[in-house]
RNA sequence: CGGGAUGUAGCGUAGCCCGGUUAUCGCGCCUGGUUUGGGACCAGGAGGUCGCAAGUUCGAAUCUUGCCAUCCCGACCA
C-alpha cells in the first residue's frame, strides 16, 4: 500500500518524515523551509499550546502581543543577540510591488518604495519588547512584569525538517520584568519547571533540567536553563529553554525603575520559550514502524470507535448502541471519535488510527452487542481485550491513564539506559558511535575545550544538570581538573 | 551555502541514454452494485502546465541553460 512507513532501521530520518507526512500532521509548502501544519497535526499543537497556556496563567503571567517587524535599530541594540541571530534574519527592505513595465501581468519591486528603515522579521522578540516594556515601567510598583504572547518567529535556516527546524515556527515566548536578580532567577527556574512539568506529565517525554554551557547559551542570556529529552535514535533534542537575561536588555533598552528608597535600578529579565518543535519530539519519543504513538493527553483523539457489521439492520443496532456509549465517554471528558465512514472496511481502519497513534480504539459488532462487550486495542502495545459495555467509560479512563503512564516508563527506560559515563577519550568516541545518547564526562570548563571535542565528534554538552553531583575527576580530552560530569550528545 | 541524488495525475511509478501518433501501470478518486472481526471485489468513468522558465529543433517528458523544491552528506543552528 501507498501508506506504507520506512523502518526505524532502514532508515531514520526517513521513518521520521514518513511519520509526519503520511499521519497527516504536515504537509511541504511552496515556500522553502516553510511547512504547512494541516489539521491533526494542528490539533496536537492546541492541546500543547492550551496546557501551556493554563499553566503561564496559573503562574501569574498574561498574554499580549506584539509586532511581527523588528525595526533594525532595535533589533541591534542588544549587541550580542543581534549579533547571535543576524546570520538568519529575513528582512524587509521595500513596502510596494508594481506592474512591471517589461513583462505583462507580472510584478516587480518598486525602488521607489524602499523603506528608510529596514525591518528585522522578528527571529525572537525580545528587542520590540523591551522597547516596549521601557515606556511600561517607571517604578518598582510596575514590577514584576510577567508577559507572555503565543507567536510565529522566523530563522532563516540553511537546512530544514519538519517540524524540528523550519524557516518559521509557531511558538510561545515569555518575557518578564523583576525587580532583583533573585527574582528574575526564581522566575527562569520556575518556567524550565513548568516546561519539564509539561514534557513529562503531558507529553510523556522524560526530560533532563539543566543550564547551557557558554557555548550554547542564548545570545544575550547570563544562563540559559533547559529541559533535553533523547530521541529513538540516541540524538539528544532540546525541549525548551528559560533565559537568565540578567541587565542586558534593560541596559540596551534603558528600563530602569524606582525602588522603595527611590533608587533608580535597571531591571532583571528572564525571557522562555518551547514551540511547534516539541511535536517533531512527542513524534519520535513514542511513535513505532506502524506509526505514531501519542500521549492520550495530548492525541486529538483518544478513542476511536469502529463498527463492525453485516447489512444495514446491524448497523443500526450498533449506531444505537454506540451513540450511548459515546455520550458516556464524552461525558467522562474522552475525546472519541465514531467511524462509521462506509468507504473503508474494518482492517483498512485499524491500520489507519494506528498510523494516526490513537491511543485506544474500540471495535463493536453484533456478537459484542450479544455479550455486551467491546473489543478494547491500545495503540502503544497493540494488545486486545474485550471489555465489559457496562462501566466502558471508567475503565477506559483507567486505560488511557495507563497508556500515558506506559508510555512515559517506556522512554524513560530507553533514556536511562542511554545515559552513560565515559572515564577518558577512547571510550567517549566508543560510546558516541555504537551506544549513542547521552554520555556523561568530565569537562575542563573552558569553550575551547568544548569546541574542540564538537569538531572532532560533532558531540556537544547538552547541559549541565541541575541535580548535579560533585565528583573530582579529569577532563575526557585535555586532562585538566574538573569538578563534575557534563552530559554531552549528538544532538538536533 | 558546497557536494550528491531526485522531481511524470492525490501517492508510487514506466518511458528519458538513442527527440517522432492519443504519456505506461498500480494504488487512490467518482458512479453503480456486492461487501465489512486486520489495509475487500466487480463493472464503468474522471483526472496530466511531464517541477518552472528560456533555448536548440519541422517536432521536446526526452537534448542544453537558468531557476524552484525535496531528500542525503557537510557547513550553519539560542
Amino acid at each position: 500500500m501507498s501508506k506504507e512507513i520506512t523502518s526505524r532501521e532502514e532508515d531514520y530520518s526517513q521513518w521520521y518524515n514518513d511519520l509526519i507526512l503520511k499521519g497527516g500532521l504536515a504537509d511541504y509548502s511552496a515556500v522553502r523551509g516553510c511547512m504547512v501544519i494541516k489539521p491533526y497535526g494542528y490539533a496536537i499543537w492546541e492541546n500543547m499550546r492550551d496546557q501551556l497556556d493554563k499553566m503561564f496563567k496559573d503562574t501569574g503571567h498574561e498574554n499580549a502581543y506584539f509586532p511581527l517587524f523588528v525595526p533594525k535599530s532595535l533589533f541591534e541594540a542588544e549587541e550580542k543577540n543581534a549579533e547571535g541571530f543576524a546570520k538568519e534574519c529575513a528582512v524587509v527592505t521595500h513596502y510596494r510591488l508594481k506592474t512591471d513595465p517589461d513583462n505583462k501581468g507580472k510584478l516587480i519591486v518598486d525602488p521607489e518604495a524602499k523603506l528608510d528603515e529596514e525591518l528585522v522579521v522578528r527571529p525572537t522578540s525580545e528587542a520590540i519588547i523591551w522597547n516596549t516594556y521601557k515606556g511600561w515601567i517607571q517604578s518598582y510598583r510596575d514590577l514584576p512584569l510577567l508577559i507572555n504572547q503565543w507567536a510565529n518567529v522566523v530563522r532563516w535556516e540553511m537546512r530544514t525538517r519538519l517540524f524540528l527546524r523550519t524557516a518559521e515556527f509557531l511558538w510561545q515566548e515569555g518575557h518578564t520584568a523583576h525587580a532583583t536578580r533573585d527574582e528574575a532567577v526564581d522566575e527562569t527556574v520556575q518556567m524550565l519547571n513548568v516546561y519539564a512539568t509539561f514534557a513529562e506529565e503531558f507529553m510523556a517525554m522524560p526530560v533532563i533540567k539543566g543550564i547551557k554551557s557558554a557555548n550554547e547559551r542564548f545570545a544575550g542570556a547570563e544562563d540559559t536553563y533547559c529541559i533535553e529529552a533523547l530521541m529513538q535514535d540516541g540524538k539528544a533534542l532540546q525541549a525548551g529553554t528559560s533565559h537568565f537575561l540578567g541587565q542586558n536588555f534593560a541596559k540596551a533598552f534603558d528600563v530602569k525603575f524606582a525602588d522603595k528608597e527611590n533608587k533608580l535600578d535597571y531591571v532583571w529579565a528572564t525571557s522562555w520559550g518551547v514551540s511547534t518543535r516539541l511535536i517533531g519530539a512527542l513524534v519520535m519519543a513514542h511513535s513505532d514502524d506502524q506509526g505514531l504513538v501519542l500521549p492520550p493527553k495530548l492525541a486529538p483523539i483518544q478513542v476511536v470507535i469502529v463498527p463492525i457489521f453485516k447489512g444495514a439492520e446491524q448497523k443500526n443496532l450498533i449506531d444505537d448502541k454506540v451513540k450511548v456509549l459515546q455520550q458516556q465517554l464524552k461525558a467522562a471528558g474522552i475525546k472519541v471519535k465514531y467511524d462509521d465512514n462506509d468507504n473503508n472496511r474494518p482492517g483498512w481502519k485499524f491500520a489507519e488510527y494506528e498510523m494516526k497513534g490513537v491511543p485506544v480504539r474500540i471495535a463493536i459488532g453484533a456478537r459484542d452487542i450479544a455479550s455486551n462487550v467491546v473489543e478494547v486495542a491500545r495503540r502503544d502495545t497493540k494488545e486486545k481485550a474485550s471489555m465489559s459495555i457496562d462501566g466502558l467509560a471508567e475503565n477506559i479512563i483507567k486505560l488511557l491513564a495507563d497508556i500515558q503512564s506506559a508510555i512515559y516508563n517506556k522512554a524513560k527506560g530507553f533514556r536511562d539506559e542511554h545515559i552513560t559515563n565515559a572515564d577518558n577519550w577512547d571510550e567517549f568516541i566508543q560510546l558516541l558511535d555504537t551506544k549513542t545518547g547521552f554520555i556523561a564526562a568530565h569537562w575542563d570548563g573552558t569553550p575551547e575545550t568544548e569546541e574542540k571535542i564538537k569538531e572532532l565528534t560533532k558531540a556537544t554538552i547538552r547541559c549541565i544538570p541541575l541535580d548535579n553531583k560533585m565528583e573530582d575527576g579529569k577532563c575526557i580530552l585535555t586532562g585538566n581538573k574538573s569538578s563534575q560530569r557534563v552530559l554531552f550528545a549528538r544532538a538536533y
